[in-house]
DNA sequence: GGTTAAACCAGTAATAGTTACTGTTTTGAT
DNA sequence: ATCAAAACAGTAACTATTACTGGTTTAACC
């Protein structure tokens, strides 16, 4: 199965590259159809998907039922606001103290890593109200 | 909407206190239609929710796009096998220092907490190979 | 540059988990 | 015992996602 080019993977790929917003494939969908009108949603899932499996993009998972999807690869932690859902980037490192303070004690297995967000309040809604 | 008693619910809470291994929805419908045979799939969400709305339980979402239950309402952490899926619990506190760590140079609102899952492989599925 | 097989696509159908609706039954306060 | 509110069973609808199908694009090879 080896890879090969379409230019709507690469619009799908461009696209996520340049928010920071943590886009769901329903919200590329609706973007990358500007370039390509008669672009499939199982296209955009497809495509996710395999940028995902190839490291191009992480799939983050936040407790929305939606999956998203990041640009940065690299291992961070997000933050989402309880109120709008809008998902920043901490930039702050991965906690490896966790894991093995999770460790100490643990006999049901081994622990490879950790799955974090933070939730809370964001900016904009705190001044709302 | 004053609560008033069923005998359906009262069952779902019984069973999933019982239960220690996180029980999704269709694993409470198959257990409680032992003793309500034509119990509806949307009593067993309903009352779920609504257990969970009033602190009687906790719903847990650990990534793989089911709703778990855990009769244990304090902050916990959970353990998920990347390999079989089972979870347990783990039985430290919640790292508060880990909020004030996110906290710190955090412009874009309050934190006011973290959901955390950790992974890995568990004993059985080690033994396995 | 034409041929060709594999990858990819659009469009659609199917699936899984969950919520919403409807008409009937149960509960509990008066 | 009456009766309104809450809950129920059964079913339909909805959302996010994956799978299928027949046609199109890509790129390796001559």
């Amino acid at each position: 199965m080896t890879l090969k080019y379409s230019r709507q993977r690469e619009a799908i790929r461009e696209f996520v590259m340049s928010r920071h917003d943590h886009p769901t494939a329903d919200v590329v969908y609706m973007n990358v159809r500007r370039e390509f009108p008669n672009i499939s949603l199982g296209t955009v899932y497809r495509n996710l998907t395999l940028l995902a499996d190839i490291g191009q993009l992480t799939r983050i998972r936040l407790g929305d039922g939606v999956d998203h999807f990041d640009a940065i690869t690299e291992p961070h932690y997000h933050f989402v606001c309880k109120e709008c859902g809008v998902v920043y980037d901490l930039d702050f490192p991965i906690l490896d103290t966790v894991d093995s303070e999770a460790d100490t004690g643990f006999e049901g297995g081994r622990i490879d890593g950790h799955i974090t967000y933070f939730y809370g309040k964001c900016k904009d809604c705190l001044a709302e109200g």
